[in-house]
DNA sequence: ATATTAGATTAGACGTATTCTAAACTCCGG
DNA sequence: CCGGAGTTTAGAATACGTCTAATCTAATAT
């Protein structure tokens, strides 16, 4: 996704693609990494033009909104943020918090009797355990 | 679940039976409504003996290590809390953030390569749209 | 061009949820 | 009894996010 798509997604929710909203999208665009508001507002303004912590949580809240940024709550921690470009699943580590994407798949819904009269508008499914990083130190060492 | 299970649950977790603990996971059996710690601390003290919030808090995050009790993060809201009791999936509501219980039907587990190194340990499935209350408030009238 | 307007940004105060601290208490085995 | 691990407590402290009110910007109307 480069600067011009970005630009027009902007446009095509109806928002004003001002430097700082750019910025905020052009990172998650960019990092893949699941960062939180405030790594989202320290990297924006390493570089230019200085924005405030409220925009970035204005922007952000408007970006999920327009349905381009998706928001992860993770228990006890700040919560993430990434750009939803292809779809994909995630998988949040139980020791170090951390975001990954996993290959999408397509998940079952759920029968209608049981929705009742609930309106679907999507189905998360979120996998957890141990990060690659977090099971190798985990894991006791087979032979020393 | 009685009073006996609790207990027993409590000891087979390792966790002493105090009063305290006792009541957070007795509240937690009794309301499948997903209260917040601060609900749950005040549903607590409403009875007795007097806790404190932060031993209400430091309970809840025993039960969730135990594995009795299972904490939903809610963007935006305080983390909301449930008796691992039968399976179940979650819906949450975009609009006003209530969590509620979805009959439980499994989930396809992600292909093992895409998993690499990582260590499974479950696979949560959470549904998001609205509420039947917040659907019928949303909702324009068909004919009036 | 100038006025008008809605949208956006800003710094910092504020609020709420949660964790921390350090002292006291409780339970149990020796 | 005594010692120690586990637990509780009140309140301070922190983390995270929202709000306010003033200011700025950009798009449109006159
Ligand atoms: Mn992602
Ligand atoms: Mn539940
Ligand atoms: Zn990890
Ligand atoms: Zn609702």
């Amino acid at each position: 996704m480069d600067a011009r798509a970005i630009r027009q997604s902007l446009e095509d929710s109806g928002l004003r693609c001002t430097a700082q909203r750019y910025a905020v999208m052009a990172f998650l665009v960019e990092h893949a990494g699941h960062p939180t508001a405030a790594e989202i507002f320290a990297a924006v303004n390493r570089v230019d033009p200085r924005s405030s912590r409220a925009t970035t949580y204005n922007n952000l809240r408007d970006l999920v909104r327009a349905g381009l940024v998706r928001e992860v709550a993770v228990e006890g921690r700040a919560a993430r943020f990434d750009a939803r470009g292809i779809r994909h699943h995630h998988f949040v580590c139980d020791r170090c918090g951390n975001v990954e994407d996993l290959e999408w798949y397509d998940v079952p819904r759920p029968a209608s009797h049981s929705l009742g009269k609930r309106v679907l508008r999507e189905c998360e499914l979120i996998f957890r355990g141990l990060c690659s990083n977090c099971a190798r130190r985990r894991a006791p060492r087979k032979a020393s």
